[in-house]
DNA sequence: TGTACATCAGTGAACGCGCGTTCACTGATGTAC
DNA sequence: TGTACATCAGTGAACGCGCGTTCACTGATGTAC
């Protein structure tokens, strides 16, 4: 009687089949993430999602084009995830005068601690990339998007703390995307180590080293 | 006649068979690095050492024994020639005002351009810590290394341009880490996207805004 | 609406293949006298 | 030093197994009238 399905209507054959590969791709970013690409099997990613191995032939060509259709377009989705979440914290920063430092934090902690998934699956596409140079500027079109996203975001914080307004805020962005996953890949072994206000604290040092009259007094001038 | 042996002295049987374990080691680290843990085969690994499978057997428990032993034995070989770079650096900036970031920032490009192996390696080693917490403490502890044998320079740099003598080194010390490890491996897949003085020019903001007299005039305090 | 046929999404058994591991064997090194 | 035997590092063929992929088939959906 209590179907799962949101739709009691029957669906159509490219519905049905759309269905069903959505289902493989969310089945097989488990899989992938928990097993690697290599140490992943189509038929554990199949029968994951509830389907025989043959669907799975049927919907994809096969594993590897099943890992890269991953890659292409369910990133995206998690980019602009991550881009709203961003812009939500920048949104409640300037409304109530929250800490935008301490939000990211807080969002660390929860990035490293509980979705292990996304961050295995994401060190997958680095290592693919890195391994088939075919798929490296797709990974860095990827990570470029997400730049492109949340620069505008980060200008507007840096620019509001008064850093010279010269600096690049695609270069603030990497260095802070490059900080953020750092930390949060370490936590991922050792939470210890890393205590969510880390990256508050690191970012607050970025930032006030930014001003125009910062490092003005550094001893060996570059 | 020109043999590629140091020593023209026939080998004991235990100096022998150290020899093999060694290029057995050796070849692991290449095969595991370009094909991953689950992608490489243990026959690759014998022959591309020259041995046949069995002597693999014959030194190892099996392939994730050997996998384990590269994480924890060559590991620490790798740290203690980082540590020695990093000293070295430190070193002539000392002596010569040469600059510190810049020397980082070399070191940057060299590690992401030419040293892909021991990135792939690396990343592999984090994923397979992901995936078996029991390996989990072994590559956490080999990264307290590195921080442990780093800290004292990035102690004395940071001392060295007035830093809040209050910041503990260690903490400073995983987020240059987190930082030029998360700015090469952007670089392994997009050089353009990372140039070799953003580093350099991150650093110098890190270390401005770790003066004491910095970072009071914050818009929303914390 | 109802019937007859065409299409095609998904099934599941079967395939050849390469994998990790084992083991009887070999011949160089070590030991005893 | 020389000889006879023991040891054991490394060989390579063989093993069972699980893998990615294929394909004849099924039955629900789509189409034509």
């Amino acid at each position: 009687m209590a179907d799962d399905q949101a739709s009691p209507r029957r669906l159509t054959r490219s519905e049905g089949r759309e269905r069903t590969r959505e289902r493989l791709l969310d089945a097989a970013a488990r899989v992938f993430a928990r097993k690697g690409y290599a140490g992943a099997s189509v038929e554990e990613i199949a029968e994951s999602a509830g389907y025989s191995t043959g669907a799975l032939y049927s919907n994809f060509d096969g594993k590897e084009q099943l890992f890269l259709e991953l890659l292409s377009s369910r990133r995206s989705r998690g980019i602009a995830r991550q881009a709203d979440a961003a812009q939500a914290m920048l949104a409640q920063d300037e409304a109530d005068g929250a800490d935008v430092f301490a939000a990211l934090s807080r969002r660390l902690e929860k990035v490293a601690d509980r979705s292990a998934e996304s961050a295995a699956l994401q060190a997958e596409f680095w290592l693919y990339a890195v391994r088939n140079p075919a798929a490296m500027q797709v990974v860095a079109a990827k990570t470029d998007e997400l730049i492109e996203a949340v620069a505008p975001l980060v200008a507007r914080v840096v620019e509001r703390h008064g850093a010279d307004p010269g600096i690049p805020p695609e270069a603030v962005t990497r260095v802070v995307l490059a900080l953020f996953l750092g930390l949060a890949r370490q936590r991922r072994i050792d939470p210890a180590a890393v205590p969510p206000d880390l990256l508050a604290r690191a970012l607050r040092w970025l930032l006030a080293g930014m001003r125009p009259d910062a490092g003005a007094r550094g001893s060996s001038g570059g």
